[in-house]
DNA sequence: TATTAGCACTCTTTTCATCTGAGTGCTAAC
DNA sequence: GTTAGCACTCAGATGAAAAGAGTGCTAATA
């Protein structure tokens, strides 16, 4: 009999197989199939005490007597942790050229939930990156009429932000030159948590007159930074989820795809993972462990990547439970290589 | 007997009262029914002859032999020209205010979709405006570090575009302020269709050894500028055609959201829109009337709006073909309006 | 003692026939 | 021209029966 915390090795096996021809099949599993499937030359008898053994444990179930086994949530997280071995699988396109190259983030990331869908038939999302913790690289003040000026920002990583300032006077071009020269001597490369009130006074106090433009350029500095706000969701392939039964009732697919549509429940996934504590591997939530609870019929899995001055995103895929998880996660992180690769390495054609 | 091209009264008494019950309850309509909804006092027998005969003519048909009788595509065409009546009805939030003021029009074209999708339970979807026959109000070139400079292009109506460039030089502060006094004086107030190869030849003689960069510039003028690329999409309320059964088979429902998702089929859907002939009218599309296949067991009612100086942009909502069209062209009605009187008017606070 | 064969049992799924009810078209009467 | 009435059609509901998958348990076996 297995120990209280620890399955005998049969148990794994079978376990294993279990599982692996549920991911398969989506069937549920019974001792005659086993027999075939397993090396282990056992009666179906035999497997049926195991499987009883297993059930009582929580890894299994069964959704209705005279039916086969199902893992559980806690057989589908001892697969992931132990059981599961990483295939040897190519992704369709050629191995490294994902992504093509272009200079907008935007379309590179649009078009990684695309590949992504494509690889592995689940709904997929992708993050822009996220501005905390940044610098900014750039400043610039340009009158656009009479009374508006538009506020350039750039930031490292090259992401760009404008606003429109309604100011109700006319700048004169010596006065914009000379704000220009205060914002950017004063302000670049500084990191976004190193402009503080006192800097903030000291810079309205050296603008004189100007200070409420000042005033309200660093407005528009905050309200860029601001991380929830800011953060951009591409999704690709919500659709999928047609696909599998167990999530296309109407029920099911209504709120899901509404998550897609919506997205706010993916910034909130995506700043939970980005939160957690090893955010550079891959993370498996599978059903009520993942952040939303949208989610509690799938499996999530994300990886995190890195465009460089500490800007960090999420990608990631969702599906159901019975997901091939080692596809998937071998492809996340090819994935999330090439996004490393692109923006770390000569960020030149 | 109705003559060949004109319906007689009764007749069209009876199809409008078919039309209007199955708009309500989703179920083909039988002969007993309609006794008790018209006001005129005939036996089902009678109606029953005169549906037959509108069955002859194409306006309505029956599923199947024993059940009640379903408006045809070109039954409803006749109910939208001629049959419907404005009702008179509020929209659930506030006359005047469906929108909130912004200053950043992604943001009001977001609400407006969820607006819409709120107040009609259809899917809907806002398109930007189209830059096309715009003018070109602003260009400023900055230098971000040693070897790229930014190009901020600042279009009418306020639309803020910008680009990195990559000048294989550092350009000085001179230069950078002669290359955009060139570009300004030049190009501002320009329409994009007044940029032509001449003019072009003629600035980059003027900008001398930088040339180069001008070119690069006009590069990205031009490509901010290609129509396509540039609409933006956006939707709410997908997940609404789950409460229509007949669009809601997976087959069905994976299409349509899949144009929902993709936005490339939306994109066609206004493109055909605005360059229809009276693009300021609300326009509905009953099944494979509309440009797109997908959309083929639904109705599509849109509506153009207008930002100013000749931007326009689309509204529109997708259903089921029995949709409440006098609910929802009234309520793209007001849409419309408010969209037009936020940007048209005084654009301050 | 661990394994297995065998069997009774449970429960879902499928199939098939029957029944019901809504609605029609047609005919004959008004 | 309108209506009452009736035979007919057909989709959908209902329910019984059969099939099939899989189990748990017991008793035999190695």
């Amino acid at each position: 009999m297995a120990a209280d915390n620890t399955l005998s090795e049969r148990k794994l096996i079978i376990l294993k197989a279990i599982i692996q021809n549920y991911l398969e099949t989506g069937e549920p599993v019974g001792s005659r199939t086993l027999t075939k499937y397993t090396d282990l030359n056992l009666s179906s008898a035999t497997i049926r005490n195991e499987m009883a053994d297993l059930e009582d444990l929580g890894y299994i179930f069964q959704p209705h007597t005279s039916a086969g086994r199902i893992p559980s949530d806690k057989g589908y997280r001892l697969y992931v942790d132990m059981l599961m071995e990483e295939k040897e699988q190519e992704i369709t396109e050629r191995e490294n050229g994902l992504l093509e190259k272009t200079d907008k983030v935007e379309q590179v990331l649009k078009q990684a939930a695309k590949v992504l869908a494509a690889n592995t038939n689940y709904a997929t999302m992708v993050s822009s990156p996220i501005n905390n913790r940044n610098t900014l690289k750039f400043i610039q003040l340009s009158q656009v009429d009479e009374e508006q000026i538009v506020a350039v920002i750039v930031l490292g990583g090259n992401v760009i932000k404008n606003k429109i300032i309604e100011v109700g006077e006319t700048l004169s071009n010596e006065t914009l030159l000379k704000l220009n020269m205060l914002l950017n001597t004063t302000l670049n490369g500084m990191s976004i948590d190193q402009i503080t009130l006192g800097l903030i006074a000291r810079l309205k106090e050296q603008a004189g007159i100007h200070s409420q433009v000042v005033g309200h350029v660093l407005d528009a500095v905050a309200e860029i930074i601001h991380v929830e706000d800011d953060m951009q969701i591409y999704t690709s392939g919500a659709t999928n989820i047609f696909k599998y039964p167990e999530l296309s009732d109407k029920q099911s697919a209504q709120e899901i795809i509404s998550a897609f549509e919506e997205k706010q429940q993916l910034a909130d996934l995506v700043t939970e993972t980005l939160a957690s504590e090893d955010s550079h591997g891959i993370q498996v939530y599978i059903g009520d462990e993942a952040p939303v609870k949208t989610m509690k019929d799938c499996s999530v899995v994300t990886a995190t990547y890195e465009l460089g001055e500490g800007m960090k995103g999420t990608i990631g895929i969702i599906g159901p439970k019975r997901m091939d998880y080692e596809h998937v996660m071998k492809t996340l992180k090819t994935l999330q290589n090439e996004l490393d690769a692109i923006y770390n390495k000569d960020p030149k054609e």
